[in-house]
DNA sequence: TTGTAGGCGTTATCAG
DNA sequence: CTGATAACGCCTACAA
């Protein structure tokens, strides 16, 4: 590995000390307009970038964001806000770590980890939430930014999960459907507000749900969802329209109709959520909730860095990212 | 913020010099027994972990991979090559970065990103690979590990794309298939290595694919394969059975396959590559060849950091990795 | 077996 | 406007 330039070598092939040399590149303004220049052309010519190593140690800011997450990172939603987020950082001048548990063997906590690789901040998103070691991390005083989660005392940026779904079953209802069965995710956070918008949307327009529409089953997980459609469709008065936890579990669910012998529309209604790149290239192509996942990860990394950067001034705060409905063929009026 | 340990606290705490201390971390034999579990318990107690920064500094060995990568990570062929990558690294000690061209608005190259962050070795995935950036990457004598492309003078894993083809081919004669088209993706190293494995199956079976059935189209791209299918569909003599670039560019055949009237795989057969989720859960189940993801990214991590830490014997090294058909329900015997 | 000292590349203070 | 100088946390000859 050859040589890389650094700030003593600028210094000796211009004549000056590495003192004035950092100042040049720190918008020091007490420096000679030609000395300036003939340093920034040195640098240039010689190919320099301050040692990020050295520069953390020394102002102890590594111009590095660490990730946390927990569950694969397959699922779509979750690599596209994290491809947005390192867009946005590394735009503003910062990489990205991935932050675990064990590193050489070793065990050891997120918050440790977090701050042997030396994170200015931490964006912690799809995992467990009610885990310790997260909590210990949320509440370390580092600044942190949550995904479809807010923690006590950082920024959070939550996909409008109550809108999306409120519009889904809105237009369901225009659409005719009165009977709307549910087959929903885990018990997260995300879960609730998309049931407290489906409920919210029944209240509004005045119709009832029957307990029995109302099925758990898990997210991205398409032979659950094929057990409680199996399950609805057994009821003595089935859904017209069936809404899944997410598009991919969708394909599940159709299985079972399919086998059913039901078809999407014309026999049953269905709807998923999240608006994958999939759901729109199937056929019939499914009607579903679009999450802003770019707006989402680029809006995560913007107030990261915020709070890193403005450590006094900076107050918290809790975005909400709306999507909006895709308006697919699997729902028929009826 | 509050204070991290750091290698002064434990010294003074346990009446020792920092010298001992960092000896005792780092494996010198030459410290007493005693004063050596006095210091670990310290760090224990204290928390310690090195600071990273200041051990790169000093040792130039950051301990840090850079990956780079292009094409979005929403392939579920990279996120699940990246997440078996990263799992490998992090238990021999590495942490990850990724490595772009855009740091801070600046523009920089690779190799210069690789350095300021000083990342003591490459994965190169899913890139251009005839950049001249990125063979200034490969050839800066920075450890470099790539996949499914091979440099000059460092290591890469390849996916067995010949034999997986072979053997998709060799299954579908045997099935009685004999006019096979083939749909390819873009002209990557890739492509032209299933190529050549159809060809290779072809002749050893002793059946002729007229030029007519080879179609380029692209890579994760149901509308190119949706395109291709159609033309296929114009012919005179029609193929009996499809190949596609990859799972999900299947659904663009699909769809056009079923808008002819087709059923799959009763009027004609099917077959894709990669064996994503989704292939597996769809039905009919999609006969497809399932690529080692998992395999192929500890290997990576494993070679690189091997390359790392062996720099004077270690050689380079081109692995294999195989995958296997998953046979589903798209080709039907004929 | 332990400690001293110098330095990795950078920044920041303070004197010139 | 410029330049010594110390320090960040750690490692490692070398000296004791």
């Amino acid at each position: 590995m050859f040589p890389i330039a650094t700030i003593k070598q600028i210094a000796k092939q211009c004549g000056v000390s590495t003192a004035t040399v950092s100042k040049v590149f720190n918008g020091y303004s007490d420096v000679g307009e030609q000395t300036a220049r003939a340093v920034r052309e040195a640098a240039e010519s010689l190919g320099y970038f301050p040692n990020a190593a050295a520069r953390a140690l020394k102002t102890s800011r590594a111009y590095n964001l660490g990730v946390l997450y927990i569950d694969q990172m397959q699922h779509e939603f979750f690599s596209q806000i994290l491809e947005s987020f390192k867009r946005q950082a590394e735009r503003q001048g910062y990489d990205i770590t991935f932050i675990s548990r064990n590193i050489g063997g070793r065990l050891m906590s997120y918050l440790d980890h977090c701050r042997y690789r030396g994170c200015d901040g931490m964006l912690i998103t799809c995992v467990d939430f009610t885990d310790p070691l997260v909590s210990a991390l949320a509440g370390s005083g580092i600044p942190i930014v949550s995904i479809d989660h807010v923690f006590g005392n950082s920024s959070s940026v939550l996909s409008d999960n109550v809108t999306g779904m409120q519009e889904l079953v809105t237009h369901l209802y225009e659409r005719g459907h009165r009977k709307i069965a549910y087959i929903r995710g885990e018990n997260y956070d995300v879960t609730h507000r998309r049931m407290a918008g489906f409920h919210r949307a029944c209240r509004s327009l005045k119709f009832n749900v029957p307990a029995m529409y109302l099925v758990q089953a898990g997210y991205q997980n398409p032979e659950k969802s094929a057990a409680a459609t199996r399950q609805l469709l057994e009821l003595d008065d089935r859904p017209t329209c069936i809404l899944y936890p997410d598009d991919f579990s969708y394909i599940g669910g159709l299985n079972e109709l399919e086998r059913a012998g039901l078809r999407v529309p014309l026999d049953i209604s269905a709807a998923g959520y999240d608006g994958t790149h999939l759901s729109q290239v199937m056929r019939p192509r499914l009607t579903t909730v679009k999450q802003d996942t770019a707006a989402i990860g680029s809006t995560a990394a913007e107030l990261l860095i915020r709070a890193i950067e403005n450590p006094e001034t900076d107050v918290p705060e809790q975005v909400i990212v709306s999507g909006h409905l895709l308006l697919g063929e699997t729902v028929s009026a009826i």
